[in-house]
DNA sequence: ACAATGGAATAAGATAATCTTATGGATTAC
DNA sequence: GTAATCCATAAGATTATCTTATTCCATTGT
């Protein structure tokens, strides 16, 4: 028994005979025989009287009739939920990411992502790298996007998927930002009052290899503050520069609340990374998340 | 997508890889791959990570599995009801009888029925030939028991099952059965005080067709009363003799109530009928019904 | 009662689906 | 690195299912 013989046993009890639900389904009439036929053969129940002028529902044939019709109604309902699936009418997608790509750069994506697929389930987190690569790996997270080092686990697929610079910021009203003055060398910068996130920081490891690495260093004791955003209200109240993600600090450029600071021959990134599986299958959810990604920042295969 | 699919994909799920499964439902693993491929592919979907050691279910494939295992049970339930029928352990039994035969031979037949077939469910009515024909025809009754003359309906089947005896009844203490006295004739029969069925009634009928038959008829006005219980009570209270069905009157018998008139030469039967569908599948409710009948009464077919 | 008709069953051949054995390829575990 | 495990693939065999043509049967109409 199985959801054909089902479906034209069913096609024939609502169309009142064989050749009438031949026509309807578009099967040749002794197809039909042969399955009902078999059916009952295999049943050992007659399903129809035949009259001569069509046939009639037997009593177990009703009975199996209403058991046809759910069957064939929980056939239907399986299909669409998967079509729906397929469609990005119906998922999950559970996204993972670290402090600045979530607070700076995950809302805004994931508001197109929601406007293109609104009924997708959405489930966002901010963690550290660690516990994003654990998630990934035991299934609870579908992609992470990090700026911190790649892990090293063979498993998963790491991508560049952008390049963050960090620049040097400063008050508007900074003395070197008035207009017709030179870029500040990196040796001036470094004796400006700094403002700096604690050891430990992603960011502030970076700056501190980047300016070991050109033979620089602080030449007063820096301001230490705990987040991005403290940094930025400190600077905006002039209490010193900072390098931070320019990611950070698009809305207060346009509102000309802190500058970029000219440094000659400064350029400073880090990879921001997209983390998932590597020869795992994904849902298209994930998938349309990636390609909503790829979109917006096209890729570079790193490993 | 059809049932087997579904089900090697959920036995897939349940073992958690292809190879445990194939094991389980003693398959080929090929087999498993292929299906479960189709199965994907037919849904442009993935429904397991490969992970290399054993298989994991995707989103997709969590929420096909709970449609797979809703629509295998439901096929369990399918069958399982079709088994019941089959096995006489679920069903529907409607009987139609005429009087005599629903009053004084029914309820044991369908005591037997229902000890031998607990769980059917029983229909028993007692109605006129026309009501009986008219039922089974459209259906609503699966065979009847009738003592009038066979309908001529080329699509019902009459069959003979029992011919019954229309005997002469008195009171015990009939002068006639004190011992050694020999057998009345017809004609002193019918001088005696005579009790019937109105006119119309089918043994009404069948006592005046075998008395013209005879050239005899009643000498004076018989009583006429409007049931065979009726009848009965008259004869035990000494009011006249009456000619009866054998069936109606054993309790009598044994009870010493009534007793039975010799009539010399005298034997009168009529036929009871058992009608049901003639070229039409019968439940096996109906079929085991049959075949209690012709157990207790070998059948005699007749057209 | 008779042929006519409508509709299901059967037969035969073709096609498609599914299974099995054998083998390849990728991943994990020691 | 090597062996073991597990899924995918290939090829061939088997089974299920379909189609066309035909037969059989019950009802219907005359």
């Amino acid at each position: 028994m199985n959801l054909n013989h089902l479906f034209l046993f069913r096609a024939v009890a609502e169309a009142g005979g064989f050749s009438r639900a031949a026509e309807q389904i578009h099967v040749s009439q002794p197809a039909i025989s042969m399955q009902v036929g078999e059916l009952e053969a295999q049943l050992g129940l007659a399903l129809f009287h035949r009259l001569g002028r069509g046939v009639k529902l037997t009593a177990a044939g009703k009975l199996l009739l209403g058991y046809a019709q759910r069957l064939g109604a929980l056939a239907v309902d399986a299909e669409q939920a998967m079509a729906e699936v397929k469609g990005l009418r119906r998922g999950h997608l559970a996204i993972g990411a670290s402090t600045t790509i979530g607070v700076y750069l995950l809302p805004d994506l994931l508001g197109e992502y929601r406007r293109r697929y609104p009924d997708i389930d959405l489930q966002f987190d901010i963690a550290n790298t660690e516990d994003i690569e654990r998630r990934l790996v035991d299934g609870t997270l579908d992609a992470g996007l990090t700026e911190g080092l790649p892990p090293d686990r063979r498993e998963l697929e790491t991508v560049v998927f952008l390049r963050d610079q960090l620049v040097p910021i400063a008050r508007p009203d900074h003395p070197r930002l008035k207009c017709g003055r030179k870029p500040l060398t990196l040796r001036q910068f470094c004796a400006e009052p700094m403002i700096v996130r604690e050891a430990g920081s992603g960011t502030r490891e970076v700056i501190d290899r980047a300016l070991a690495k050109r033979g620089q260093k602080f030449q007063r004791p820096p301001l230490i503050l705990g987040s991005t955003e403290a940094i930025k209200r400190a600077v905006a109240a002039g209490l010193g520069v900072a390098i931070v993600s320019h990611l950070t600090i698009q809305t207060e450029l346009a509102a000309g609340q802190l500058a970029i600071l000219p440094l000659a021959g400064f350029q400073l990134t880090r990879p921001l990374h997209r983390l998932c599986w590597r020869n795992r299958e994904r849902d298209p959810a994930a998938v349309a998340f990636l390609g909503l990604l790829d979109e917006r920042y096209p890729p570079h295969v790193q490993s």
